[in-house]
DNA sequence: TCTGTATTGTGACCAATGTTACTGCGCGGT
DNA sequence: ACCGCGCAGTAACATTGGTCACAATACAGA
């Protein structure tokens, strides 16, 4: 079965072959969709989703509607949120959207602690994707809290890019702004004047970043 | 001794008495005094300190200096930062301030590994603890992202004043400001017009919050 | 008491961002 | 071809928060 080999190729830290013999039985293959949502805020978590294609983002929204994105999952990721349900409440209190179409194995979330007691190598991989996600929130607070919004507007472009592997986005100004949590005429604004720059090129739904 | 008995009732969850007593055996007792830095940005990780009395403060700080509280560690909690080094690199990327004189209880980090695997209730404890920062990370994201100044300064006075247990707070506005990530003028600005809506009362280094 | 320093009060001003209110454009569907 | 709608451009204005400059105050120590 090939999903035996993907999973083993982007977990490559799961290294106990009866961890992921167990992670194949018990996981469900989902398959999404650019564009859908796989949790919405106030969901019930039921599964862990270990991300094996595709991107997955995950926002944050207040009461008013605001949104800001707080990261990515990548191939080879999982949610620090999903890992924490498992005790405690198991609402969500985050979004997460397909941001590029996604292959996951979801893993019910019972057998989270008896595999940390289990498995060395998921234990070490939970703990390692919190720690990951740590990181990565203290570095969205830097961002919301000391850069600019024209800096933060860049860098967000250009993590696109890398991610995605292209220089030409195909997203709306609309769309940028909801991930900053900012307004859209803000980011045309500021896209006009990095075009002026010339730091990008800009068209139709696309974003040419130089 | 005594430290066992308080110990016990501060980390009611850690419930192994086989936990404790290693705990006990192996951590180092520490006494700090309000204003001292138990840990500075850049500074290596060797201990997980387990904060008995008192209250540490959890403070981010950009390359140009500004400061931002992330949050407080209360007796009975520990710092997740401290939790991360024990694999990768051990290096904090906080600042821990002591912000009421804490007795702590400073565990070596090569036990960390050892003991999650060892004991039940250590491991559920790390486990906890990571799931709490997270949430306290996500609430100190919302906070910065969608609040404004006036907001967060009044919702930081009462938690202030709930955490400490009185509505006289022994504060400058400048240290106010450096939590905020904001300045003293505006913090100042701030406050008088909390005054005029009498929601507090001014005095020098003190704030009586109504 | 005198003096220096830390703290606080305040007004003027500026830069960044958000908001409102339009206009115009381009594409898909009929 | 025409319509409608989602997207983008933009000007004008409001608001927030940061900065500067300086005055006033109060407290600590000589």
């Amino acid at each position: 079965m090939e999903i035996s080999s993907l999973l083993k190729e982007t977990f490559p830290s799961i290294y106990e072959e009866s961890a992921r013999n167990e992670i194949e039985k018990e996981g469900i293959i989902m398959e999404l969709k650019a564009g859908e949502m796989l949790m919405d805020i106030g969901g019930y978590i039921k599964y862990i989703p270990l991300v094996m294609k595709g991107m997955l983002k995950i926002m944050r929204e207040d009461s008013d509607g605001n949104e800001l994105l707080l990261y990515y999952i990548r191939p080879g990721e999982t949610c620090a949120m999903s890992l924490t349900c498992c005790m405690g409440d198991a609402k969500s209190t985050v979004r997460a959207e397909v941001e590029e179409d996604v292959l996951i194995l979801a893993i019910p979330i019972r057998f989270m602690d008896q595999w940390t007691n289990q498995f060395q190598s998921w234990k070490s991989f939970v703990m390692h994707t919190y720690q990951m996600r740590y990181e990565e929130l203290l570095k969205t607070i830097d961002g919301i809290a000391f850069q600019k919004l024209d800096d933060r507007l860049e860098r967000a472009l250009k993590e696109k890019c890398t991610s995605l592997g292209t220089n030409s986005l195909v997203i709306t100004h609309q769309e940028l702004a909801n991930e900053l949590n900012s307004s859209r005429e803000v980011i045309s604004r500021l896209l006009k004047q990095m075009e002026r720059k010339g730091k990008v090129k800009l068209g139709r739904h696309k974003i040419e970043v130089l």
